[in-house]
DNA sequence: ATGTCGTGGACGCCACGA
């Protein structure tokens, strides 16, 4: 069994406690983790190493930043990809590594902020060139996955009133045609299992949102054929959105059977 | 739903991003 896990920590220095408590707990054998907002030089590499995770960290400080933790062997790390667009320089919100027996990605597509805002064809941009490198990694015929924060809810249902969305991002057909291509290199969008309430990964900080409901489904485990075929269960983990200084997201865990 | 977070600048608050 091989454990994956995403996660958006929004920083992983103010999530630290909580991310070690989660992983001594949960015991998943990949990670990849979003906004971790820490450079890769400062990155807390001692401290996940304590408990056997070696780390790849792709980061230049405030803002994004992505990682891949691994007890499982971590080789071949690509911080970035080729094409990779940027607003205008190429930001730090991908990064890939070899984890024993399976390719990870971890990703953090831009958020778009508003439909007609330039962000959100930077968004449209990022994930057309994903879809691209992610054809070329595949290319090499090793189990892939590419998870992370997706910024986009698949469907009507992965958001909690589609309505309330008019004329917004994380919605739109663009967005959504956007992630089509990226599912159409060869991915499936790994359902989590039905669990109480429901089956959202964030949360806004604001507004009591997490206790009213008000969640979407945007933080995706997308896994090519080999994979999706192994899968045993997957959960979204609500529990980690509770309690004293949590993230906005959830983490998403999945189980393969390789 | 937007009364919250997180970061960093040059602070003891503001700007910015989500």
């Amino acid at each position: 069994m091989l454990r994956l896990a995403t996660w958006n920590v929004n920083s992983v220095g103010a999530r630290l406690e909580r991310l070690l408590e989660w992983l001594t707990a949960t015991e998943p054998d990949v990670v990849c983790l979003q906004e971790t907002k820490v450079s890769q030089e400062a990155f807390p590499y001692a401290e996940v190493e304590a408990l056997g995770y070696e780390a790849a960290a792709h980061g230049d400080g405030r803002w994004n930043g992505v990682a891949i933790l691994s007890r499982v062997g971590l080789d071949e790390v690509r911080r970035g990809f080729d094409g990779e667009p940027g607003f205008p320089e190429a930001e730090p919100r991908a990064v890939a590594a070899t984890c024993g027996p399976i390719r990870a990605w971890s990703v953090y597509v831009p958020n778009g902020r508003e439909l007609d805002d330039p962000h959100f064809a930077y968004k449209l941009a990022w994930l057309a060139a994903l879809a691209r490198a992610l054809g070329a990694d595949a290319a090499a015929g090793r189990p892939l996955c590419v998870s992370g924060d997706f910024n986009v809810a698949p469907t009507d249902e992965d958001v909690w009133d589609i309505g309330a969305f008019a004329g917004s991002t994380h919605v739109s057909a663009a967005e959504r045609g956007a992630l089509a291509t990226v599912l159409a290199t060869g991915f499936t969008d790994i359902a989590p299992r039905a669990l109480k309430g429901a089956p959202y990964t964030y949360w806004d900080y604001r507004g009591g949102a997490f206790h009213k409901g008000l969640g979407m489904r945007i933080d995706l485990v997308l896994a090519d054929a080999t994979l999706a075929g192994a899968v045993t269960d997957a959960y979204i983990d609500r529990d980690a959105r509770k309690g004293s200084k949590p993230s906005d997201h959830a983490p998403v865990v999945v189980d393969f059977d390789l």
